[in-house]
DNA sequence: TGTACATCAGTGAACGCGCGTTCACTGATGTAC
DNA sequence: TGTACATCAGTGAACGCGCGTTCACTGATGTAC
């Protein structure tokens, strides 16, 4: 399925909305492909002829939302001048804000639990992710070398998506105390100086 | 649903630890009623006569998992003797081996993520985990207070259970390296001296 | 110890419903000459 | 600028299937006397 015209493309990306707010809200068991062309207006067989079959839908609207997920990261990083470690901090805890964000994630990573190739790009997605905090990490602490960053950025990624569990308020409550020695964490991850 | 007798109560668990395997190894959208009668080696009509209906099965199942998870937690903290930081550590790090009990998680928190109930046991279950980690904090670091121990308890199980989902290959991969720093942030958390 | 009866354990068939998928179809838009 | 035709966008109805739920039923086990 290559969407030729402007408006083909522009319908694709809005039934992609319809699927993301379907996902976020209801989870991936009542995620139909009726409920997805009710959502976005259309008619269940006008959604099939943009995505032939449910599950191109879904690996259509998983590699959606990792890809921007991954945009948001890098520009967060790799921003001229660069905020410095609190504005990065600042930025990648705020994805927390979005319920619904931390929602489709849950989705995803239960997807990735049982489907090899959900898997293998949540793991893509991650290692990106963990790339840009190394990138990140070349400027801010120069003295490590690149296997000891490599190391800080996952441990990094790991602390985020597990705050993000927390704080989204689904596996936990957010407390002013805890995000100031979660943020003490993060911080001294991105130091030179061995964390702990 | 209270079983009388000691058959029930086995024949009750029996079920249970069908539904877990058929939830670990397909995920929730594929834990069917008939799935679990099968895996069980029941008929589809005994399964209700235990559990009326799905939604039954499924609190049931989750309120059990929750409930072995926590045993085990505080059978690493509160054992007598007590291991000390690095076999708490190995304990809890151990979980992540068995990569359906991560399995299960990712589907408990997707649960969680679209029903309010099942995100209510989930942080209560947290809660407790929490505060287990608290009491073995006011004996390996008893100059923390209350409050700051709640704290590091706190992000460490955000920690913990961030990296179950990267340690346990569904969105990462397991490296040496970066275990040595993970195993240190960890450690950092249960010191006494602030972390980072 | 034996009998009657209630409860527990387990079966089997049927139900209505929503699901993903298929397909023939119509109307709108772009393109070649 | 007009016309013919191909492609794209969107509709509507039908399909077979597996789902959760209901229910009447049988056989096994416990219990009261």
């Amino acid at each position: 399925m290559t969407t030729q015209t402007p408006k083909g493309r522009q319908r694709r990306e809005a039934l992609l909305d319809a699927a993301e707010r379907v996902l976020a809200s209801s989870g991936g068991s009542e995620l139909t492909l009726r409920a997805v062309a009710d959502e976005a207006g259309v008619r269940l067989g006008h959604l099939q002829y943009y995505f032939p079959s449910r599950s191109a839908l879904l690996t259509a609207l998983l590699d959606r939302v990792l890809a921007s997920s991954l945009d948001r990261v890098a520009r967060l990083v790799d921003r001229p001048g660069a905020g410095g470690v609190d504005a990065l901090l600042d930025g990648v805890l705020a994805d927390h804000d979005d319920p619904s964000l931390v929602r489709l994630f849950t989705e995803i990573w239960a997807m990735a639990a049982h489907d090899p190739e959900a898997s293998a790009a949540v793991r893509g997605f991650y290692d990106h992710y963990a790339s840009h905090v190394v990138v990140f990490l070349r400027d801010h602490a120069p003295g490590l070398t690149g296997t000891a960053a490599r190391r800080r950025a996952e441990v990094f990624v790991m602390l985020m998506e597990g705050a993000a569990l927390f704080r989204s308020g689904i596996a936990g409550r957010r407390s002013a105390g805890t995000d100031a020695d979660l943020r003490r964490v993060l911080r001294a991850l991105l130091r030179e100086e061995a964390p702990g």
